[in-house]
DNA sequence: ACATAATCTTTGTGAATTTCACAAAAATTA
DNA sequence: TAATTTTTGTGAAATTCACAAAGATTATGT
């Protein structure tokens, strides 16, 4: 799959700092070099890598203290594919689409399907991962931006939203409990999750089992906002009982 | 002669708007193809011309399509850095500053000093380049993101800067000449940029020797809009002598 | 001033690398 | 199932690179 083997490129690039066509050849020989040539090609785009004579090497090589962003990226970065995964069905062609910040929504960016469709989104490189799909138009909302989670928020965030409408927005907590409800560490986060979610005429929330019983200080909603659930956990579990009994609609992948 | 050989090359450029290697050979087979070559490399350097696969082309007569912004990246990064270097000295601790959106001010932003500042850009990729830096907060303005430059614009842009202050506004056109002025090749950001001149108390505006004799569609300033102008034009050039007759402060480099 | 050496710049060459265009294969959508 | 888009492989053409040879320039001693 292609996505697996840039994975597989980028973490060999992140071991050894540089790596060169013959290496990656060498470790994954079932593919040509031309292709990784592009795999690399689009590393560097995103500004992950840069091409050097005969391979590539990191970008930003000195390493700068390892923020904590790119570290969630590769955490847990199977179950995001799988959750993300059935929700591109929910995404109909000609809808304006919310996309929130954080790590799983990047994930979802980069399967997003390329039909028309209009994306709102708070998170810059969100916005720049739909950069190049020729039938996307997309929104960034303005604000303050926020390096822990890649966000922009804020009095202009809240202002850029009163400006759009939206369909569906695809939301992504950092946290959840049943008596907390979804909950995010930064209140300017907050706020901008709150106005999505009044604007939106449907909430998909995604729920992951990492994300349980992690607390934060701003809860942003509750189930009963809730349309869409997408979870990992068992349909059986109690949450996901909860709930189908406040009428959302569940589903477990 | 070498200085001979060059102006022959010139002139054959001049009058076929652009040359192949093979051309060039046919009428100058004393030398090598390399050598033309790298005749065509001086020439671009000076921004007489530009090179396309198999030969040259003149500077100004470019095919018109905007090339992708991953590809303008690598282009010229070296005169790139040696204007923006000369920028940062103008930043001051504590100022409010905009970073325009752009390779150039991408460049900017990678060598920006790390001191408490605070900075308004348009470009998603420029917030981002900042994003890990302790003591700068970045606002990111909202907007429809342009995928040819990476910026974005629109009414969210322009509300965006409303409620914001610039001391300094570091600009960077797609063109100029000194007919049309600054100019850029999409109505939206050129709004934007308009906005930010208004709004800064001190504009300063790159002009690299690539961008010369190219105009696009919308102009958003001419020189008298400017403070400083950093270029890498000789001094004696004729555009120099009429900014600084104009009273602005020119850096060349 | 002249010759000679030392240094720097330009040029040619071939090998390694990269780009490009097009066809085949795979995946996605209708 | 067919139609369409995306990804991948292939080989030819173009480009880059490093190094050596040739040429030009500067320095130095006589």
């Amino acid at each position: 799959m292609t996505y697996n083997r840039i994975e597989a490129v980028k973490k060999m690039l992140k071991k050894n700092k540089t790596v060169t066509y013959a290496q990656l050849s060498n470790a994954l020989p079932d593919v040509s070099v031309m292709t990784l040539r592009r795999d690399i090609e689009r590393l560097e785009v995103e500004g992950f890598a840069k091409r050097i004579r005969g391979g590539a090497t990191l970008i930003g090589t000195l390493p700068k203290n390892e923020d904590t962003f790119s570290k969630r990226l590769r955490e847990n970065a199977d179950e995001k594919d799988l959750l993300v995964k059935s929700a591109v069905s929910l995404i109909e062609s000609g809808r304006s689409v919310f996309l929130d910040s954080g790590t799983t929504m990047l994930a979802l960016a980069k399967i997003l399907p390329n039909k028309p469709l209009s994306v709102v989104t708070s998170g810059p490189n969100v916005a720049l991962e739909l950069a190049n799909r020729p039938n996307t138009t997309i929104n960034l909302i303005g604000g303050t931006l926020n390096p822990n989670n890649c966000s922009v928020a804020g009095a202009s965030a809240i202002m850029c939203l009163k400006m759009l409408n939206i369909d569906l927005a695809f939301i992504s907590p950092s946290g959840f409990s049943l008596s907390g409800g979804f909950t995010v560490g930064n209140y300017a986060d907050c706020e901008v999750k709150k106005a999505v979610i009044k604007k939106a005429s449907k909430v998909i929330m995604f729920l992951s089992k990492h994300k349980l019983d992690k607390t934060l200080p701003f809860t942003f909603a509750s189930l009963k906002n809730v349309d869409v659930l997408i979870t990992d956990l068992p349909h059986y579990n109690t949450i996901v009982k909860k709930a189908e009994m406040l009428g959302v609609s569940v589903i477990t992948v």
